[in-house]
DNA sequence: AAAAAATACAACCGCGATCGA
DNA sequence: TTCGATCGCGGTTGTATTTTT
């Protein structure tokens, strides 16, 4: 069928070096983003587009905050998780300066672990049945994260994963997720509508309307207000708000 | 001090969605 | 409408570094 991008003869694989860097970051300040394909030539990286898209987005990106997640993003990404499983561009984007892979990896090599030391399932975020909870939990009124003061009710993030893990349902271009994030949110919406409140998060679909849809966050919780943001989607028959 | 194990994270891979000819 | 090119996503792997034995 279609041929692998990156099977070019004579591509660089593996870490990049400093110069390779400087092309890239060279480039990309003079052109622009995109076009990743013909990029490489054009830069003269012998690298496939992918590679260099790559990156710049998880590594080069002037924007990007490196360096330990602080207590209450930790928090925000157990909340968003158990929302929204493991879709991490969604979860990355209401962390200014990370990236997806950066949120995978750390929720991979710390939470997940951390989930589970204290007893909690981290792919249902329920109570587990066979680990015993530590100190820091409890099985009732159980708290997770909450150095912060947000805190996780373990009932609020018991949330179907809305999606098998791999492939299908991925963002689109424009920020839509074509068929399920409605139902996604749908979920959200009946039956586990309280659940979300519990976890003062706003999911928002707004149709035609082009122009702003704030997301008030109101109790005691994390603020997210201040990264949702109006999106124009240039024209398109549908707008998504849901994450910036 | 050396070896083994664990951890962290950059990078690769394959897939589905979208776009444009 | 079809099909190839491109893009972006999530899963997985590779490897450098750190910790433990």
């Amino acid at each position: 069928m279609r041929k692998p991008c990156c099977d070019k003869e004579g591509n660089n694989k593996g870490a990049w070096s400093k110069q390779e860097d400087q092309k890239l970051i060279e480039y990309i300040r003079v052109h622009g983003e995109g076009s990743w394909r013909s990029l490489p030539k054009a830069a003269g990286l012998h690298r496939c587009g992918k590679s260099c898209r790559l990156r710049w987005i998880n590594y080069l990106r002037p924007d990007i905050k490196r360096g330990n997640f602080a207590q209450d993003e930790e928090d925000l990404i157990i909340k968003l998780h158990a929302l929204l499983g493991n879709r991490w561009s969604l979860i990355a984007g209401r962390l200014p300066g990370r990236t997806d892979n950066e949120v995978k990896n750390y929720w991979n090599s710390h939470i997940k672990k951390k989930l589970i030391g204290m007893g909690i399932d981290p792919n249902n975020h329920k109570l587990s049945q066979t680990t015993p909870p530590q100190p820091q939990s409890n099985s009732n009124g159980f708290r997770a994260a909450t150095s912060s003061g947000s805190s996780m009710d373990v009932d609020a993030c018991n949330v179907h994963q809305p999606h098998k893990s791999s492939g299908d349902n991925h963002v689109t271009n424009s920020g839509q997720r074509p068929s399920d994030e409605a139902s996604c949110l749908e979920d959200e919406t009946s039956s586990q509508s309280h659940e979300r409140h519990n976890l003062n998060l706003d999911l928002t679909i707004s149709f035609p309307s082009p122009r702003v849809t704030f997301f008030k966050e109101t109790g005691a919780g994390t603020e997210l207000s201040a990264s949702c943001r109006e999106i124009d989607c240039g024209g398109s028959p549908t707008t998504l708000l849901l994450f910036r």
